[in-house]
DNA sequence: ATAATTGCAAATGCTTTGCTTGTGA
DNA sequence: TCACAAGCAAAGCATTTGCAATTAT
């Protein structure tokens, strides 16, 4: 959890620079999804010349990797969180953006399926709710 | 099936001109996903002086009309097609391109348990499949 | 008549890239 | 050392928009 990231770039041989370090260190702790903006924000903070350009240069890096994974939600830019081993999909608050994950392997092997009745090998997926909370 | 989009047109309103009537005509008889570039190619055919910022109006005003659908599958620019009664949703071969519509309700009924097991009233999704093609 | 629509080119927003200088292994 | 990375500004790409001229109802 810590600083995963990093850990994960030396593994595969990916060379560490100080901005890189910066950026394996903030995606590490957010619990969040920033995007590239924010995430340039925060990296920021911890080093206050480094560029936006360095920053998309990164993500892409960590994110052809395996590293970090790319999100492409309904109407908003790229977001980014550390990828994890289990899959697991979205569902996003139309109102206030906010993110939760989930796995149900039901849905996973109905894909699975369908995919196969049609005559294809399922390669990936891209499963997104969009919801408003309910008040209870 | 034939000009449909053209008499959703004329029910809701939607002042119809030359380009909206030649963007209503080929969308109509479109049976796959064109991006905005290719239905400008397809228009110009009919009238070779339509704008592609003409095209890009009408798509945008067609599709929050509710008249064709957007969508932005992945790595690509946005695609439409005309909408349809039923729900319904894709699989994009990885090596071609190609769509193939598909509708599943087990899918979509997991989905709302999904969602409502997290606190949330489902209000839209995405489902896609990216899958290449089994040879037999 | 007149409010809406077009075509054009310029502007936008996100992302990538060329180039020169700096740096990690 | 020296291939690779950073910073900057410029370029790219899909899409939108301001404005003057045109058109549908």
């Amino acid at each position: 959890m810590d600083n995963d990231i990093e850990s994960k770039c030396i593994k595969q041989g990916v060379r560490l620079t100080d901005q890189r370090k910066l950026v394996a260190k903030v995606m590490s702790e957010s619990k969040d999804h920033p995007d590239v903006d924010e995430l340039h924000r925060r990296v920021s903070k911890l080093d206050a010349k480094i560029s936006i350009a360095t920053v998309y240069r990164t993500v892409k890096l960590f994110d052809e990797a395996g590293i970090i994974a790319k999100h492409d939600f309904k109407g908003n830019k790229a977001r980014y969180e550390q990828a994890t081993q289990e899959h697991h999909d979205h569902l996003i608050d139309i109102n206030t953006g906010e993110i939760t994950e989930f796995v149900n392997e039901d849905i996973e092997k109905l894909q699975k399926k369908v995919a196969e009745k049609l005559g294809y090998k399922l390669v990936d997926h891209r499963l997104e709710l969009y919801g408003s909370k309910i008040k209870k």
